[in-house]
DNA sequence: GCCAACGTTGGC
DNA sequence: GCCAACGTTGGC
């Protein structure tokens, strides 16, 4: 349910605390859900770009059907990303605190696949980079269980996808993949669905 | 809507 | 620190 929340790219009030969030842990303090919105200074001065070769490629998960949760929509869709004011979203709500340290180890123009997840068709759909901003619609799309079936067969020959963190970190909304991964998966687009 | 998987909470 | 109860995720 990580969702993103529709909201311009600096628009005030980004702190209300979620609606949502029954408990904050302490812990991570401040804003805890990563903003990855318009350059925050901090962000893009201290995360020395030294280190471009871990490359860092993310899939993240957001429900495109309406569903509510203590009266909030948490619906999102790749359609409603693109309707956002620069095609840019506050990647916010996230509650699991693996998924968030992923957010704050994201850095600016890194590469993410927007997931449909909870929903009919659960798959890949589009490209976004962090900021976290639309890029474009998958040329096709990529669904969980073909994914899976990939997942599987890499398992016993070894393929790109036979550790990929859907499938072995279940419930991370919010996942790294490698760049093998990512390009594997990219190259999917090029084929024709199984 | 069901429920498996798994994360979180809190008593001890 | 253990672990049972509870809550959440997310496919089906």
């Amino acid at each position: 349910m990580p969702r993103p929340r529709k909201r311009l790219t600096g628009a005030a009030g980004p702190d209300k605390k979620e609606l949502s969030e029954k408990r904050i842990k302490t812990k991570n303090s401040e804003n805890a859900s990563a903003k990855l919105e318009s350059p925050s200074p901090q962000m893009t001065s201290t995360s020395k770009n030294c280190d471009k070769n871990v490359s860092n490629y993310w899939l993240m998960k957001s429900e495109p059907e309406s569903r509510l949760e203590k009266g909030v929509d948490m619906k999102f869709s790749i359609e409603d990303l693109k309707a956002q004011p620069k095609q840019t979203a506050c990647w916010d709500g996230v509650r699991n605190y693996q998924a968030r340290n992923f957010l704050k180890a994201m850095k600016l123009e890194e590469e993410a696949f927007f997931y449909h997840s909870n929903c009919k068709q659960p798959g890949i759909v589009g490209l976004m980079k962090v900021d976290v901003q639309f890029v474009r619609m998958m040329k096709r799309f990529i669904s969980l269980g073909e994914l899976k079936a990939y997942h599987q067969a890499h398992k016993a020959t070894g393929g790109p996808l036979k550790s990929m963190a859907l499938f072995t970190r279940q419930r991370l909304s919010v996942q790294p993949l490698s760049r093998e991964e990512f390009d594997f998966i990219l190259s999917l687009e090029e084929t024709e669905s199984s």
